[in-house]
DNA sequence: ATTATTAGCACAAACGTTTGTGCAATTGTG
DNA sequence: CACAATTGCACAAACGTTTGTGCTAATAAT
């Protein structure tokens, strides 16, 4: 049995006055409301000496507002999000909220179940990093003017602000560099399809071909999700390909680890077999036997930004000016490609 | 503004039936209130109309129970503990819970001001993988009857019910694996200070070197976090020890990186210049330029253990017989650790 | 000494639920 | 047909807050 809490009321009868008396007291309104300084004592020392606190439920419910914001991450546990979260978090917690963090699985039915339980828990408002490829229940909380922030994904034209990076440009970047070095058959493993980064990412790896009058084939933009096992999978069945590329571009951290992990059973060395380049960059590809070049995205950036953004959006009541907003990102440089001397290979 | 959401009365008023009503057919207790079918579809259908969904505020305040557990947690970004976090999401989420996540960023006084949040916040038990050093605020908790498991960290004897690894043992196998190489000058780079894991740990590292009667040199037992900087400094200040070790005992995975990056620093190789070995294992030790060998902690069962121990403990009222549960490490042997030829070095 | 101000607080409603109890209308029993 | 039993629902309190308004007593003004 939960103990019996002090409340507002318990104090109040413990000093012989009103629960509203109490309450402007501890809500440092006393001088608003007269509240005579011999009084405000008796209270703010009944209050401690009952180690009263506050049930923000009550209060949430009195107040409609809960200074709780949602957010739904689609892996807590890939380092790119754990990071965004983590700052998320120490923003949240220093502009006074506590953050209920959700894990999709990168599942929309659950995505759609989690926007319902935030909602009902009366939060105040929700960052999601959502799966992206249904967007009718984040309408529906916009329409309860629930606000919103999207993180990584996002829908162009939908009028639902989003922070996320600049994933053209970044994908751009990274082929042109491999197309620099002599690569010509380049594949690419693609994450979640029918996502806005992913949409992103492949346009900018075809441009960049394009850029450089290269074919673009497309039996080398494979895969189908952001995980471990798509890259390995992906890898596999791209060395078994007659078309077998020189260079892999991994568009997410975990995609390319599987690429990593799958040359490595087969005996392929990076770069010397198979050149690798990959979307996120993490402290641990500096170390790795082939160290691995990267696009780099600012993830606490991102997360810091949105959770402004939101946390702004709440309790200025406005909306955006704004649709999104796209951070850079930059190319870091290791050893994981191969220059191609031509004619060779 | 927000809008208005539908509500059990404004259900109630729609169909021009109590709330009372109204709540029960909501909640499945039709047949028991004997509701008659014809009422019940009345409500379904309008609620359903309204888009109604309950308030979870209201319902946690009149039924003091609000199905949200917290989770303390002292750096998110940390791969095991991120790793643990998601564990407990999805146990938690699976059993109708939702979790509300905070960093308390190693900082006492931060877990002070979050323990007290979350209290406010009414959730029915919490998880805490606490700093560690200070434990009133935790058995207040308790003595407010709040189901608390704490994680990776605990107060022996103390009736504080945790789950961990068991630290001793993993510390004393992966110093007697150094031993049986060759090794006899093993330093030990601590995580932070008075707390039970590093308290373990040491003293397994301390055991296996008397097991084989070798001296314990205080000197070599240095660092206070397990932080990345911590290991990054201690290992720079050993290098300049006269008494200068063999191999390096990392006590998380966080500190051995600091290690790493601290040897390369200054051009020394591992395992040739310096052995290394860590606590924690992560997927790419295995692919780092050299693979490293690594205690395994079982972060996914540690997380689902204590979320179940916890929801059984909310959901029994009853508490547990037994204090801690100690999950079993495992030694992975990889090529961090180098061969000593008696004689040499 | 009377009236006008102000100080200092209490009352009560409201937020959206859940639930014990009460009460009419219907059906069943003899 | 009279009474008992059952069906089907409504009432109202309670959870712990916040806040608009009103009331009394003390002080100030005339």
């Amino acid at each position: 049995m939960k103990s019996q809490d002090a409340t507002i009321v318990s104090v109040s009868q413990k000093v012989g006055v009103s629960v509203s008396t109490v309450s402007r007291v501890l809500n440092g309104k006393s001088e608003q409301y007269r509240i005579s300084k011999s009084t405000q004592k008796l209270i703010l020392d009944a209050a401690a000496e009952l180690n009263y606190s506050p049930n923000l439920l009550a209060r949430g419910l009195r107040l409609n507002k809960t200074n709780t914001i949602g957010y739904i991450i689609p892996d807590i546990a890939n380092p790119f999000f754990s990071r965004i979260a983590d700052n998320v978090e120490k923003h949240a917690r220093k502009k006074g909220y506590s953050v209920v963090i959700c894990n999709s699985e990168e599942e929309t039915n659950a995505e759609k179940i989690l926007v319902k339980t935030l909602a009902e828990r009366k939060i105040d408002g929700v960052i999601i990093s959502p799966v992206g490829q249904e967007i009718q229940h984040i309408l529906e909380l916009k329409e309860r003017n629930i606000p919103i922030i999207l993180i990584d994904r996002y829908f162009p034209g939908k009028e639902i602000p989003f922070v996320t990076s600049d994933n053209y440009k970044g994908a751009f970047t990274a082929v042109k560099y491999l197309i620099e070095n002599g690569h010509t058959k380049i594949a690419c493993i693609q994450g979640l399809e029918d996502t806005q980064p992913v949409f992103e990412r492949v346009r900018g790896y075809k441009d960049a071909l394009k850029e450089f009058k290269l074919e673009v084939d497309e039996d080398l933009i494979v895969g189908d999700s952001f995980s471990e096992e798509n890259g390995y999978i992906e890898t596999k069945l791209l060395l078994k390909n007659n078309k077998k590329p020189t260079a892999i571009f991994g568009l997410s951290n975990l995609i390319s680890f599987g690429a990593m992990r799958a040359l490595r059973e087969e005996g392929l060395n990076i770069p010397d077999d198979m050149s690798l380049i990959t979307f996120d960059d993490l402290p641990y590809l500096d170390y790795l036997s082939t160290p691995m070049t990267a696009v780099q995205q600012q993830g606490s950036e991102i997360g810091n930004i949105a959770t402004k953004m939101l946390i702004d959006q709440i309790e200025s009541g406005r909306n955006f000016e704004q649709e999104g907003i796209f951070l850079p990102t930059k190319l870091i440089i290791r050893s994981s490609v191969k220059k191609m001397t031509a004619g060779k290979e």
